[in-house]
DNA sequence: TTTT
DNA sequence: TTTT
């Protein structure tokens, strides 16, 4: 009925391009994507999630992305039920992305470090329209706490 | 009844930390989000989204965030209707976000570029394992098109 | 650069067919999202959310959706400036809807209230293999409490 | 990084629930969730998708639904690696849910159906504004095909 | 007002 | 094993 999947994280190995008898094309990868919280030994975690992508993502994803590089996967949530050669059934889950978009890998950027781009832009006042319930006025703000989301 | 929006964009100006009366923290920025065509001048334009964030968030964002850095939010849309000064009636529609992921920036990374990530996870080997139908053999795979998502 | 909206809510209004000058079919709609809180006076508010759908999809929900249905809705949120007649600059966000799928309304179903489907099927015990971790054998569980998740 | 799961299905069978030795409740469920293409024999196919939910919500999902009804699950994919008693190296990929809402399952609903939500928010009559694009004037509507999303 |  |  509805089925979404995003996802950001890491590949953990080169993605694999097949092709099917007919020639289409399909990469496969798996991503590690970290959990928000830390086990109880204080470490975090990660989930492994396999993804396939078809067709053209397919090509793009095989020539630019690397074990290592960020992405971020939109998609849904396919499960399989096959059996192997031992005749075992086995279930496997994966998600088919519509969408893979490249991030930057890391390097600079990261928490609390350099922006990358710095300078101010003469702009920063103008959220001070009369229609702006954060205008910087210097005084507390307008905000009752029934805004409060949670 | 259900509300979710997932967002990477980048920040078009710093963000800005305000306190309600009652000492809640707020923070509220604005995210340029790309849009996934380019428009008939060949020009790929952004939608320009506004952001809240509550509480220890809204700290970290207000420390550790400036603008043009790239950011992936989760949260609800929630639309507010107010008068404003004139009388006039507002509709203000905003990403009220529950989990603000600080993202690379760019510099080093880049398309194809170095990994600064080593996996390492204990099961990588599982894919080429016997239950595995993506095994990398050296032979045409055995994905029927029947698998062919679309 | 990635933007993705999941909604479910119903129909404040009939929805509105209009067509391009080009002859493309566009339907519009305003949806409304209760809340996950209840305010101060204990009341479910609700998000009042523009959509907006195109071509056959927007034929299929003019057609056989009205007031008061309800719908999941996915999409990307957008956000437009033009100036109004007056003069004034105005911002509209509202969800361009790739997919709306129609749910049943209510009468029946509802929380609490009677399945609609009520009969067993024989395989509720077929989980207590001895893969599955939550297997029905009388004893508590063998699941950690590790595996909490926050 | 970021893991989000957004699914609409039906149960396949009532939910079961447990408690671990700490006594916190956890119940699991399987959902069936119908895929948006019909296969090549032209029948449409549903993804199986195994669901856990902990506490509070554990005791209403086991308390108000029975198989066969309609949900929405929001969470997050998680895969866990386990040996089973076999010794063999099983992986079990499930959807952690934060939030599960019912559905109503069909009987009166359905398409065209008859609303039972009779709306009302004080702001229905903002479309006939000057500031609305799709106010609804009689004439041939305002919109470029450079609005056209794809 | 508008990010890279 | 499998929902409508």
């Amino acid at each position: 009925m509805l089925n979404r999947v995003v996802l950001i994280g890491r590949l953990t190995w080169d993605p694999e391009l097949r092709y099917t008898a007919n020639g289409v094309a399909v990469t496969s990868f798996r991503l590690a994507v970290e959990r928000p919280f830390t086990n109880q030994q204080g470490e975090r975690e990660a989930d492994f999630i396999d993804i396939v992508v078809w067709r053209q993502q397919a090509e793009n994803v095989a020539n630019y992305v690397k074990k290592g590089r960020m992405v971020a996967v939109e998609g849904r949530l396919q499960v399989r039920n096959y059996e192997n050669q031992e005749g075992r059934k086995v279930r496997v889950a994966e998600v088919v992305a519509d969408n893979v978009r490249f991030l930057p890998t890391g390097g600079s950027g990261g928490q609390g470090g350099n922006p990358g781009y710095e300078g101010g832009n003469g702009f920063q006042n103008d959220r001070n329209s009369s229609d702006d319930p954060f205008a910087d006025d210097g005084k507390p703000i307008d905000i009752s706490d029934d805004d409060l989301p949670f």
